[in-house]
DNA sequence: AACGAAACGGACCAGCCGGTCCGCTTGCTG
DNA sequence: CAGCAAGCGGACCGGCTGGTCCGTTTCGTT
């Protein structure tokens, strides 16, 4: 970065943020640039001097997720329980995926370079969590922590569905037992 | 319907459907309908008039997948062994499901009539294979059609972003291990 | 206060896509 | 074979949306 923004700027950058990923979260993927704009109360050019495509606005919200996700998986591996510090993942993972299901449904497909490095780390902190958790015989199954991610998102995802407002309880509890010994 | 097609319009209304439901799964939900025009051969004015709007095509198409899956779960509710036929069914779905992702993705937005009503027997359906299936005792869970459909379903989404080509497999296992008792 | 740079926002542009229309073609029937 | 209704397909339309531009406003500094 060349130069530090002006304070309205920042402000504006951070509402443009929050908004964005509220509206990913509850419109879906294909919301429009404009009601991201009215939602943060700014105009639309305002928007694309910050994040110059749609796209880079999406990855620079999913950037903020996959950094709250890492630094919660980074607290589990302290823990010295670590079949309970994975499954408290899980249920941590399951809940930032309900909250912003939309975003992570297309996290796979983008191609942003700090994104791809943060899945990176984020995938290698998770793996070791696994590791431990199957060195205790919490788990059995030979699954790693992209296998455990598609798992848990796609069970948010199949909840959406349900009516019940339980469900993703339901799902994510199949999914957990499907992994013990 | 007022009278019989002509043999061509006939002809290409099949090729019509059979273009969309490939373009549908390849490309996903939001191949433009000129795509499936060109697959099938025809101008995309043909294509508006055997069916009125985009969302009329494509519950077409879903209307014949749910009938081969209705099918299917008839025959299977003959079978004496009822653990062993919901298991087959699972499997016959998630490999319905994995042949047209993208079109099962938007089944349950789908308010179409007729497919809310094959939508309906179908469920009713598999309620049944689930009900043989927890009165033999071979499932444990309170899950009905719809939970299932959902779990099956988002496994299979989940395995696409997997690089293993046999990652559905492994998938649907757990979901089925999630079950047994 | 005054000034320059940074930021703003809405008018505008271009391409895309669902849906319509109409002049031409083709398959049926007598 | 002739006549006609059904079918065809591409030109065309309108609205939407990502992205650009520039005259105006606001912030920070001297």
């Amino acid at each position: 970065m060349a130069t530090a923004l002006r304070a309205d700027a920042q402000r504006n950058r951070g509402r443009i943020l929050d908004a964005a990923a509220e509206a990913f979260a509850e419109v879906g993927p294909d919301v429009t640039i404009d009601e991201i704009a009215r939602r943060a109360g700014v105009g639309h050019g305002t928007v694309f001097r910050r994040f110059p495509t749609k796209d880079a606005l999406r990855a620079a919200v999913i950037q903020v997720r996959l950094d709250e996700m890492l630094v919660q998986a980074k607290v589990l591996l302290g823990r010295a329980d670590a079949g309970a510090a994975l499954e408290e993942f899980v249920w941590f993972g399951a809940e930032c995926a309900r909250r912003d299901r939309a975003l992570f449904e297309g996290v796979e497909k983008c191609l942003d370079v700090d994104v791809s490095a943060a899945k990176h780390e984020l995938h290698e902190t998770v793996d070791k969590l696994i590791r431990r958790a199957r060195r205790q015989g919490a788990i059995r199954r030979e699954l790693d922590s992209r296998d455990i991610g598609a798992l848990v998102g796609s069970a948010i995802q199949a909840s959406m569905h349900s009516e019940r407002p339980d469900a993703w309880r339901r799902y994510i509890q199949v999914v957990l037992d499907g992994l013990r010994p």
